[in-house]
DNA sequence: GATAACCTTAAAGTCAACTATAAGGTCAAG
DNA sequence: CTTGACCTTATAGTTGACTTTAAGGTTATC
């Protein structure tokens, strides 16, 4: 079976080294097979892996949240589980969007009101805008 | 005219002492008077300006954004300015929603198929999900 | 006059997710 | 047999917005 060095590993996968060594480090790639100078072999399937890291990053997931999906993968581990994280990110992420979306309205909203003319000194509109707001 | 020593303003604004030295440090807030004892002295206004950074900064402005508004406005200087960076912030946030919202979507679909049954190994159509994505 | 509750500074630590640097070992080409 | 491209480790630096720690000076209270 073909192996590939780090280098290797970093060129398919698009990857860098240190972040290939860092990920090893913090238990999201296993640490490979060695040659006898010590040096890295990955298998192929390596890239699939860094692959699904990355896209995950994509999707907002932190390593934490992404060994954990690795770790259910690599025991074979309960769906159920892996859904759970899923569900908690989705979660998240519409935290996220609503919050944004709040400040969304009110900065358009100001921004709209606002000319863009004048001195600062008392109302503008942008100023007493974020002075002014409870929440 | 009454003034504050730096506890009693972290008391009526809600911000630690330490960010609060830290925001003179960053020239957000202006270096205030000293007793003869070497102790801070602020006047009322000083929390004010502070509840400005906070709400600033739950809106998402950057210190360095908001040190940019706050210089205008202690330099009285151009609305225009301030409807820019307000503007700019205003992108960058609808940049952040059209992305969460991309990936609400992909994740919500992802999960209404994903019974949470069975094991990971074939066809976890979470796993699937984000290592067959592209983007 | 001592104790506690304040205040001062400078420097280091935190978090995430790396990147960069230093100092060296290995391997293929010419 | 040397040059350069690769590999190794450990350690330090990055960004943003602080927090924590250390080591001390001041002020109010008993």
């Amino acid at each position: 079976m073909q192996t590939l060095s780090i280098g290797e590993l970093s060129e398919l996968s698009g990857v860098a080294n240190q972040a290939i060594r860092f990920y090893e480090k913090e238990k999201l790639m296993p640490a490979p097979q060695r040659t006898e100078a010590n040096y890295r072999r990955y298998p192929m399937d390596a890239v699939a892996r860094l692959q699904f890291i990355v896209h995950a990053k994509q999707w907002g997931f932190t390593l934490d949240e992404i060994r954990e999906l690795l770790i259910l993968q690599d025991a074979n581990g309960d769906r159920a589980q892996a859904k759970r994280i899923a569900e908690e990110k989705l979660h998240k992420i519409r935290e996220q969007i609503k919050h944004l979306s709040r400040i969304e309205a009110v900065l358009s909203r100001t921004l709209a009101e606002c000319t863009g003319e004048g001195p600062m000194q008392e109302g503008c509109p942008i100023v007493e805008a974020i002075a002014g707001q409870e929440e």
